[in-house]
DNA sequence: GCCAACGTTGGC
DNA sequence: GCCAACGTTGGC
């Protein structure tokens, strides 16, 4: 099952924010990369959550609810006639790196991953502008050992 | 606050 | 279809 980071701006849409939703529409993804690598999320595919501004940090884990659908408050088209925009549900994920409510202990920041070789050619070092990203598996298996506990 | 790295728009 | 100008995102 693949992971993949999704990027939210605390002040707007933060990880607690889900946590008190419960459940949540991940909306307002408009890069047409990032909605590419959305539309191919999957329903029980596990989510890292990512905080962009001033924490620059991986905090929670969230599993998608949903596939992607049509965003019912942005209904626009592409040129040729197909939805433009998706969206997804999403809720936090327990899981043993996470308390019980997804997040994690120590939350991964960006400068840690910049400063892990491991992570050179990872998405989220080389385009600082994309939002959604699939995260290759042994990725993922090092930011959860960095996430503790 | 600045700016690099994109993405978008509109005139041609 | 090209590209200059403009807008946006997000790290610094």
């Amino acid at each position: 099952m693949p992971t993949f980071l999704l990027k939210t701006e605390p002040g707007e849409f933060s990880f607690d924010d889900l946590v008190a939703k419960k459940l949540a529409t991940w909306d307002g993804v408009a890069n047409p990369g990032a909605l590419a690598t959305l539309r191919t999320i999957r329903k029980g595919d596990e989510l890292l959550i990512y905080h962009t501004g001033d924490e620059k940090a991986i905090v929670g884990i969230a599993i998608a609810t949903s596939d992607p659908y049509e965003d019912p408050k942005q209904r626009g088209l592409t040129p040729d006639g197909k939805p433009k925009f998706a969206v997804l549900d999403v809720k936090p994920l327990r899981t043993g790196k996470t308390d019980a409510h997804g997040r994690v202990p120590k939350p991964v920041t960006l400068a840690a991953i910049k400063a892990d070789a491991r992570f050179k050619d990872f998405a989220l070092v080389r385009q600082a502008r994309l939002s959604v990203m699939a995260v290759p598996v042994e990725l993922d298996r090092a930011i959860r050992a960095l996430a503790g506990p």
